[in-house]
DNA sequence: GGTATTTGTTGCGCTTGACCCCAAATCTGA
DNA sequence: TCAGATTTGGGGTCAAGCGCAACAAATACC
């Protein structure tokens, strides 16, 4: 057990951990406010602000002209040459993007493609286009890793796809393969709670600990989980799975529309696009059209999908009791076509204590959210440990 | 912000804390293994022991006679007389016990009650026991705190009671009610999720960092969970509240009993005491009946009360990916009537790799649950910084 | 009874963050 | 325009805590 944690070096290495998360998470500060975040004394703020300037992985600016009196202080920000590499296999398209340690997303590609990518396509693809951006456009960059967002169970130890229903991979050796492509460190996780993460760090959910998080996407319904801060993988990094969820019913009206019960069934994007005689549309191509719809049957769908949705949360809150639920891709569109109407569903269906600090708001980083996760799985070593992983 | 975490006291401390914490949960051991288990160096272990002789908090006892080369390490142990109190007021009993840092129970009474006890008269009755005993078996003892476990919903911030529907309280400032009567540092918790805190740390769930529990008492099912090897509160300090939960039901034979259709309706003792036509009988009575009983209606009731418990669980694996489940009070009776058909029932309702680790068990710890869950509760402020508070 | 092994003990040195004092940079007000 | 106030960085010093190494003690094995 090589847990340095009681130690001075530990002490050190979480100093360093501490004020290069700061300005990643929070962005460019001065060297004062980031002695006023991390409690510890300016002249050490200053000597480990030295050394991650050292390892590359911070500069100093000049100090911004602030209308304040007294020395004015030079402000910290992440070094933008340092990047993780994101990565988002789809059925239909893979997306590759840089993302910087300061959040920036200097280079983002959608590679349109025929046929199911293979895991051995998407190792080569990662690489082939790390050496085109590495010639090209990152020239003189810092590729720190490689994070993936696979639309399937990701098994957390070894970063091994269980299943993947719909690119049809099972047991494939993701991280093992793109690491041997790439040569670089890769993490691999589920998309939805790679989405979870990335709301809580940088979106809806920024600054809370508790939180519940959901996706609709094409395929089913995904999630991810907040607990004391951190996301919650489970044993075996599975958790965050509501899509296989059986939501009870409490009222008459709240009906079943198949026969299985599993939420993603009965809370579809199919379904929608059904109601409204569309297909292939985009996120806001549907929103609109279901708002547009005189169709009492899109209003009807759209209330009895809310209702079910309503019975997942309400089960989540009453177990987890979270500050926020945050939802994402078509669940946002089901919650905003009458938000206080799935507030109410869910407040009926909790008990009155735990339902009281519960703020239900939609995703707020759209299509970087993937890219941000992945990232951010990516970076998690370094800003762990930076000067480990240099 | 007084947050000393970064500096070489909070290094000294934690230390410290780690070390007590290993005796207090692992029992006496010698230095040795201490040194092995905490990483640090013999020295720094021999002086942070000798601190914490120095502030009575452990004892250091003659080496046991190991057959094994080398110099005997001396054994280092709880010190007996630094105890918690806990207190367990139900509708018709109070118990309260001692519980040492040891782990051991040198007192506990159940003093049965007429009429619901009220707050105040919690307040007064711990007060004059811990006094009484203070006199008399715990001579010399040195009480750090006051546990309570309540059944019903607790605001963690100031351990507000907002609502305990058996004792008919509501909104009753326990904690500051009974800091005011007996002088020393109170905690109050849920009863069920203080009792999943004792079967995490020295129960069924003893080493698991992520686990579900749920309880079934007289009055409901109440819950806790337990992820990254910490009990989850939530924002207030409700989560756990599994018995409020709609659990779906997957297949037609898995039905209904009630109107509502919340989970402590459908799965309850009344309904299995009704069913062997007995009240008023303790777990091991009931369990015993049920078992002997040859009304086809019993075995009908417990396959009825096991399959909607594992539509519960089961959504609660898929969301948590939890390694053990572990069930307590009349649940354990429910499930133990036939174990691998509620795994099985389980199983059929999750993902099958959220599964693939989890174990199903009953509850370990029996009567003292409960006033372990609340002495730890009342022990965590002096396991969490052994000297801040002697 | 000698040797190997393990562990407590002691003293030293290194690392690291706190503290102090001074210099620098800016605002304020006369 | 200039002095005072205010805030912050920089360098030197200090103290605290842990690791390390050498030595001593206690046990088992042969």
């Amino acid at each position: 057990m090589t847990d340095r944690a009681g130690t001075f070096d530990g002490v050190h290495r979480r100093n360093l951990s501490k004020v290069l998360g700061l300005v990643h998470l929070e962005g460019p500060r001065s060297r004062a406010r980031l002695t006023a975040a991390t409690g510890l004394n300016r002249s050490t703020v200053a000597t480990l602000v030295a050394e991650l300037v050292e390892a590359g992985l911070v500069i100093e600016q000049p100090p911004d002209p602030t209308n304040r009196v007294g020395r004015p202080s030079p402000v910290v920000a992440a070094d933008p040459s340092v990047l993780a590499i994101a990565v988002n296999p789809e059925v239909d398209a893979v997306t590759i993007a840089a993302v910087g340690l300061h959040g920036a997303i200097p280079v983002r590609e959608r590679i349109e493609v025929d046929v199911l990518p293979t895991p051995e396509a998407i190792a080569e693809l990662t690489a082939a286009t790390i050496d085109r951006w590495r010639a090209g456009q990152l020239q003189g960059a810092r590729i720190v890793g490689v994070g993936l967002a696979v639309p399937g169970l990701v098994r957390a130890a070894d970063g091994l796809v269980r299943w993947a229903p719909h690119l049809e991979w099972s047991d494939a050796p993701l991280r093992a393969l793109v690491e041997a492509a790439t040569g670089l460190p890769v993490a691999v996780g589920n998309d939805a709670s790679l989405g979870a993460h990335a709301e809580h760090l940088f979106g809806a959910g920024r600054g809370v600990d508790d939180l519940v998080y959901l996706n609709g996407g094409a395929s089913g319904i995904g999630g991810g989980l907040i607990v004391h801060g951190r996301l919650v993988g489970g044993t075996g990094g599975y958790a965050g799975e509501f899509g296989q969820n059986r939501p009870g019913f409490a009222e008459p009206g709240d009906r079943r529309a198949g026969a299985d019960g599993v939420l993603e069934d009965e809370v579809s994007r199919a379904r929608l696009l059904d109601v409204v005689g569309l297909t292939h549309v985009d996120e806001p191509t549907l929103a609109a059209a279901l708002a547009e719809s005189d169709d009492p049957a899109a209003a009807d769908e759209l209330a009895r999908q809310r209702r079910v949705l309503a019975a997942t949360l309400a089960n989540a809150v009453n177990a987890l009791n979270p500050s926020l639920v945050v939802l994402g891709g078509f669940l946002a569109t089901v919650a905003e076509s009458d938000l206080d109407d799935l507030a109410r569903a869910v407040e009926a269906q909790t008990l009155a204590a735990a339902f009281e600090g519960v703020e239900i708001r939609v995703a707020a980083l759209g299509g970087d959210r993937l890219m941000i996760g992945a990232a951010e799985a990516a970076l998690a070593p370094l800003l762990a440990d930076p000067l480990a992983a240099r």
